[in-house]
DNA sequence: CTCGTGTGAGACGAATTTGTCTCAAGGTGT
DNA sequence: ACACCTTGAGACAAATTCGTCTCACACGAG
């Protein structure tokens, strides 16, 4: 249910609950059954996403073996997670900066460990900064998630694409 | 005046238009007077970006010389208008995917084809499609000035933060 | 069968937002 | 001084959306 709301939301971010509703669904009264008001869905959403992807970290082990394999790990593990990442990256624009949730500061922090690993055991260069490149890596999989959901790009090429672009940018293998 | 509704509207992308007249300056009449509606505001904004990146990319000169200079010279010239960019690159979700405006195909079209002659030429890798190439920097020009406006990350540093990561992503110099 | 539960449909008022109007104030050019 | 234009402030109705309530219907368990 909340899947079928996130797919939504992903393509209307200002939609109405009774879109949302129709379009999961259920009537608009069910839906406000479960969640009272766009506050609670939006942070359920959010709850879901957070889970998954803190299991998608667990099973990515970010901190075994070389950095790139785990980047690729990473990357292949946060595909399913992408459309939901996608809809948060678009609605945390328009919500305090100060409110949001402590639980994303552990997914941030395991990212920006990983992307520190890399740079001490140089391989990865020492010039992009690891929040840069947290930040980068959060708008190619919402980049990548969006060009799939508009038909431009194949689901099954999401892990190439953004591991590709992250590790070695338009250059030659 | 469309600067600062740009500037505000990129912080809170569902704001009333009385909190946009207020943050641009002007009373609700006057902001009233000037566009009737949201839509027609958001119509001269998307104008007005068109206008600045039309600008950036004939200053890039994206088809002399070699393919990788043209992309660094097109995150720079980009620099300015990023936040416009990624203002509309949040917007454009709740829109309909058909009804967009041509004036965006000339600016992909000219994108994709600096990828392509990279491509052609050897300069890129022939793995990552241009139009997955295309999506991935304006995700990238978008993301370094949320970075940037989040405090995450400097002004200064923009070019090269997009710049290093497409060319090269995370590997070393 | 009967009861309890969950759901869909609809109606209602409240709050918000928007478009529109009027009027007074301020500035400009003649 | 005078006409002219733009703006700010406020009021107003219409539209939209949201929260809430009621009622009828279906369905499974006992």
């Amino acid at each position: 249910m909340l899947r079928a709301a996130a797919d939504f939301l992903g393509r209307r971010p200002n939609a109405t609950q009774d879109e949302i509703a129709r379009a999961v669904g259920v009537s608009r009264a069910t839906l406000h059954r479960h969640f009272a008001g766009r506050g609670e869905l939006l942070a359920a959403l959010e709850h879901l996403a957070l889970a998954h992807l803190r299991e998608a970290l667990d099973d990515a082990r970010l901190d075994e073996g070389p950095a790139v394999d785990a980047l690729r790990r990473l990357v292949a593990a946060c595909e399913p997670v992408a459309p939901y990442l996608a809809l948060l990256y678009s609605q945390s624009q328009e919500r305090d900066p100060d409110e949001e949730p402590a639980e994303w500061a552990d997914i941030d922090a395991r990212i920006v460990a990983l992307f520190h690993r890399g740079r001490r055991t140089g391989e990865f260069g020492p010039d992009l900064t690891p929040a840069w490149l947290t930040d980068a890596f959060y708008s190619l999989v919402a980049g990548a998630a969006w060009s799939i959901q508009a038909g431009r790009a194949a689901s099954r090429d999401f892990t190439q694409m953004v591991t590709d672009l992250m590790l070695r940018g338009v250059s030659r293998p």
